[in-house]
DNA sequence: CTAGGAATATAACATATGTGAGTGCGGCCG
DNA sequence: CGGCCGCACTCACATATGTTATATTCCTAG
């Protein structure tokens, strides 16, 4: 099966097969990480970087009264921590969700594709600048919208996110999150999260049973969540 | 006086000659931005990127019930909008807090360096991706820190940023933004931010008058607001 | 097939934060 | 010089959200 972080910048703008080999050839080795692992910790100073195949991890920080703060959710074509290659020292753990499949590429190779293929560089800077709007999306949402509002927008980005990678069926993701994770995404008590689902769920907008969440009505999910998909930037330019 | 950003660049790896040149040589005109204007709208294209020179901006999103929330607080030195060069549509407005001095710097110009100058452009990446951890950070400390704690972490950022292009005098540093902007960042209310300034004025945290805002108690502050500077990568390191 | 643990769900109550209204101060413009 | 306007500040009150506790459902290990 194609690399889904191929999968993934082919939709932002096109890659030579050069540049695809390059990407290919950068992967050093596979790695697995089992569900509740740490791929990478807080202060680490790693000398790869996690290029995510499969399964699902979330970026945190754990703050002093021992709570925490999820800050990314990733998915299969994420490069989980590509931005340790220039940042040097890990500002925050990231942590397996579920059992994840990991290629990690040095950062000797990533330098060396930033001196050989300017393009493939601006699309790997391109990818930590999406992680950069995502932010953005998410510190808005957290400070001016309502918390059925934010959650809102969480599925209907993870839904086009994983749709850009082909993990959807139908109107249907699986999603291997609990009340609790969620809870820690949205900045909520996991009681606020259960009662914002059933209100989502009550309205008709989708259905979350298990770890499948279906989406009933999406027109309402958006509108509801003042969704705005051009944040994810998955237009096809010339970059 | 030599470009703020070569300045804050410097700090984090040094540059050479010909890296500070084409710097120097990419910036195609300076404009002047007044107070409460924008300085680039959301959803716009713009063919060039925004360097900050002198004053302060915020990024910021409107969501519809006509709140606001802002996203970044930019200082001299900071390439406002170096993300538009790869993402092309900006998802944010930028907004002049004051009068603001801006050197533009075009696309095109940002490309050539791409194709030229590799430790350049992973530089300038470095730049976005500090713009990345400091999100982490305020959304870290949105969902999970008091409001206290938030407010003091935000004043300990801005202090050392400030430091970094040289804009502090003693323990004081210049900050032309009002309550109801403060909020904003935050996510707050203005009555809320004055009930936390009250606060840490009243604990001798803190002097805040007309624009001077004074460190009083620059350990205490840090404690309170659960600050750890890694995030700002201000380590000389080759990157 | 059962027992135990984890995750979801629900309730009663506490509290942080927002809202709306109003005061007072200072700076700027006419 | 005087009046106005924006901003800081305060108060009383409303409400969203957290906390603690318990019940219920669902998995999974054995």
């Amino acid at each position: 099966m194609t690399n889904p972080l191929i999968l993934k910048l082919e939709q932002r703008d096109s890659l030579s097969d050069a540049e695809k080999r390059a990407l290919e050839n950068a992967i050093a080795r596979i790695r697995i990480v089992e569900a509740d692992e740490d791929i990478v910790r807080e202060g680490d100073r790693p000398n790869e970087s996690c290029l995510l195949l499969d399964g699902f991890a979330a970026r945190y920080k754990i703050v002093s009264n021992g709570r925490r703060q999820i800050s990314a959710l990733q998915i299969a074509g994420d490069f989980i921590d590509l931005h340790s290659f220039l940042l040097k020292t890990m500002d925050h753990g990231v942590l397996a969700l579920t059992t994840c499949r990991i290629a990690t590429v040095p950062h000797a190779t990533l330098e060396k594709i930033t001196a050989e293929f300017p393009h493939l560089t601006r699309m790997l800077w391109l990818d930590t600048l999406i992680d950069g709007a995502i932010h953005r999306e998410w510190l808005t949402a957290m400070g001016r919208l309502s918390v059925t509002a934010h959650m809102a927008q969480l599925i209907c980005e993870l839904f086009l996110r994983l749709k850009a990678v082909g993990r959807i069926e139908g109107d249907t993701i699986y999603l291997p999150i609990t009340q609790a994770e969620l809870g820690d995404t949205l900045g909520l008590s996991t009681v606020h999260v259960n009662r914002v689902l059933q209100e989502l769920r009550k309205e008709g907008m989708i259905r979350f049973q298990g770890d499948a969440l279906t989406i009933l009505d999406w027109e309402r999910l958006k509108s509801v969540g003042e969704f705005n998909h051009t944040y994810l930037s998955l237009q096809n330019e010339d970059r």
